[in-house]
DNA sequence: GCACTGACCGTTTTT
DNA sequence: CGGTCAGTGC
């Protein structure tokens, strides 16, 4: 990237005060206006402290700080705040949110805690013919949450049985989490919405604390986030939001274009920037992104210079199947790594759904090339963590039921099933919390007296380490508390092989390891902060998150976690109808295909100087092979909208017999591109 | 309390 | 095909 800022970031970061929308092209230097713009604001005498920058990524939020500081030196005596809006959120509702009827030491519940809570909520309620599963229905919720809807509304505006059924099972979830003192990842959002709108003053305060908002990705905005933006900065008006409608890829979780779309209408006194000159990507890979975008219709027109030369033309690759496809991207590049032309770190392989990157996996591993695959299973998700969470989630709030049933008979303790029924069905029935039944375990008529003393016995263990919370560090805590439950016999018992209870082990270990760098991190450091910590972290792994980015490896990741970054060379492979776009938004109506579009536009848009497009003609879907068809945007991105029409009308009806029948890649009407590359290996089968 | 078995079912993306 | 879950038999 130059050296020295151009006329349109200059402009962008010299602009201190007032509304101001940038909207940024992919690759236009954005990180770069706002940390520059952070270190103007304070070099023009604002406090560090009186600036506050949201970003949606923890990831996001770390490079901007530190690039700030970096352009700043290192005497300034204080930082700005800089944060994603769920951990910003938290800090609020910590100190507000008890208005609501929350306990202050409220628990984050994460998908693995929704499901139990969903599972719960649909008991009884789940009719045959109509059903719901808890997957479903924690997507329902999310999806009304996102829009700010509340159970008397989603109620309201329920339709179908099935809806009805979800608006139904939504106020007892919701009820759930409230009795267990918890609040969802939604809820932090939308809790803070509510708090702001119910109650001047708090609104009033938050705001105070700040007299310069910045927001990153502003296109990817949902309901709430919208009006915490809109109550924080009301009042100082320095608010600037950054973003690329062409780049929204999160409508699903209730992100609206329209809020970046309708900036001026907001604040009409709004200056608007446009930076459009790309300092990525090769000039070939940014006409091919230019044409694709254009078919998007709703949109703030733009087109990205190229500041590069044009270099090497994209490829367009096609193989006989998945299993081809994976072998020859990955012999393409070994090649480059051998040949000297590429390091690991600068190849990435970007798919949209995560069942694509096993075949590329196995290749990488048969080659022996390294390679980080980014999400899938977290560190978090893991079977331990979530055991050691629960326990540590029970010290801090007894009223965590979900967290309470998850341990409470693990390891084996002598309290079984009927037990653990018998208890709920007193807490249910008295309308008290689990934690207070399990004092009044003597009372209950039906149960084992041996089970009466293991309850009274988890109840003394959980009681004892909870005292040991206020006196001794966490990191001791939870390492004897591990030690007193004998959790690792638990793992010796459940895991036969050797090296199964060694990375099952360490994988405990690595939780404590965890405990002790946040408490060297932490300026007052308690197990609630590491646990809040925790839950916002989201899919990072706790002790190597430096190593990790340092890692020469290979990436492997999807559409939606490649938005931001850039590498030298990327494969996008799966550019198949069904795959991208993805069949869900084939078959939706309205502008689904638009945010696929998007989608396609983002990973074009990644590559700095070779661009590789592969598809299978044919991929194997629960264990049948099936002819595939090629995507419609392999023909927008060489401007062939005639073609893609076709491949549309094709796959919009995908069951007819007509294009079940005919062998893909072999069509007429659908010429193939100058750059498609023949794949000469058999078809198996 | 636990291991094993067979039926079922199906997949977008994630802070 | 592979993961999950309820049911069965020790």
């Amino acid at each position: 990237m130059a050296n020295e800022l151009n006329p349109a970031q200059r402009d962008a970061v010299n602009t201190l005060a007032g509304p101001m929308l940038v909207l940024a092209g992919a690759g236009t230097g954005k990180t770069r206006v706002v940390t520059f713009r952070i270190a103007n604001l304070i070099k023009n005498g604002t406090s560090p402290a009186r600036i506050l920058g949201v970003t949606f990524t923890n990831k996001a939020a770390a490079e901007m700080q530190q690039r700030a500081s970096e352009l700043l030196g290192k005497r300034l005596p204080e930082k700005p705040e800089i944060s994603t809006f769920h951990s910003l959120c938290v800090r609020i509702l910590r100190r507000q949110i008890t208005r609501l009827g929350y306990p202050a030491q409220f628990t984050i519940y994460d998908r693995g805690d929704q499901e139990g809570l969903a599972r719960a909520a649909l008991r009884d309620i789940n009719v045959p013919g109509a059903v719901l599963r808890p997957g479903d229905l924690i997507n329902q919720i999310s999806r009304w949450k996102t829009a700010s809807i509340r159970p008397p509304q989603a109620a309201q505006l329920a339709e179908s049985d099935k809806d009805h059924l979800a608006a139904m099972a939504y106020r007892r979830y919701q009820q759930a989490l409230k009795n267990a003192g918890a609040v969802d990842f939604d809820d932090l959002l939308l809790c803070t919405e509510e708090l702001f709108v119910g109650f001047k003053e708090v609104r009033r305060d938050e705001a105070a604390r700040f007299d310069h908002l910045l927001v990153d990705e502003y296109q990817d905005t949902n309901g709430p986030q919208y009006q915490i933006i809109k109550a924080l900065a009301s009042e100082h008006r320095n608010l600037c939001v950054v973003g690329d409608d062409d780049q929204s890829i999160y409508g699903w979780r209730g992100a609206e274009v329209a809020h970046i779309l309708g900036f001026r209408r907001d604040w009409p006194e709004a200056k608007i920037i446009r930076l459009e000159e790309n300092y990525r990507s090769s000039g070939a890979i940014l006409a091919l992104a230019n044409r694709l975008i254009a078919f998007n219709s709703h949109r703030h027109e733009k087109v990205l210079r190229a500041s590069r030369p044009v270099g090497p033309e994209p490829r367009m690759l096609q193989f006989a199947d998945e299993t081809v496809e994976s072998v020859r991207v990955v012999a393409d590049i070994a090649s480059l790594i051998t040949g000297g032309v590429a390091q690991p770190r600068d190849i990435a392989i970007l798919f949209r759904t995560n069942e694509q990157p096993r075949a590329f996996e196995m290749e990488l591993r048969r080659a022996k090339l390294p390679y980080t695959l980014i999400g899938g299973m977290s560190f978090y998700d893991r079977k331990e963590v979530r055991d050691i969470l629960a326990y540590l989630k029970v010290l801090v709030s007894p009223s965590d039921e979900i967290s309470l049933l998850r341990i409470i008979d693990k390891p084996a303790r002598g309290i079984g099933q009927k037990a653990i029924k018998l208890l709920l069905e007193r807490a249910v029935s008295r309308g008290r919390p689990l934690w207070e039944v399990l004092g009044e375990a003597d009372q209950i008529e039906g149960l084992a007296p041996t089970a009466v003393t293991a309850i009274a016995r988890f109840r003394a263990l959980v009681e004892d380490f909870r005292g040991r919370l206020a006196r001794d560090p966490v990191v001791n805590v939870a390492r004897d508390l591990i030690e007193r439950t004998n959790y690792r016999a638990e793992i010796e018992r459940l895991y036969k092989e050797p090296n199964d209870q060694t990375a099952r082990w360490n994988t405990v270990e690595e939780v404590v390891n965890a405990i002790g760098a946040y408490q060297k991190r932490a300026d007052k450091p308690t197990l609630g902060g590491f646990l809040d910590d925790v839950a916002l972290a989201g899919r990072d792994e706790p002790s190597d998150k430096e190593t990790k980015l340092k890692r020469n490896n290979i990436v492997l990741m999807t559409l939606h976690s490649a938005k931001g970054l850039e590498f030298p060379h990327v494969y996008l492979v799966g550019m198949e109808e069904g795959l991208l776009p993805h069949h869900r938004a084939v078959a939706s109506a309205g502008n689904a295909i638009d945010e696929e579009r998007r989608l396609c536009y983002v990973g074009v848009t990644r590559a700095q100087d070779r661009l590789t497009l592969t598809l299978a003609l044919s991929r194997l879907k629960w264990g049948k092979s099936r002819p595939t068809i090629p995507s419609r945007f392999l023909f927008e991105l060489l401007g062939k909208a005639e073609n893609a029409r076709a491949t549309a009308a094709r796959s919009a009806a995908p069951t007819g017999p007509a294009a079940s029948r005919k062998p893909a890649g072999r069509r007429a009407g659908a010429p193939k591109p100058k750059t498609v590359v023949k794949d000469r290996s058999r078809r198996t089968k």
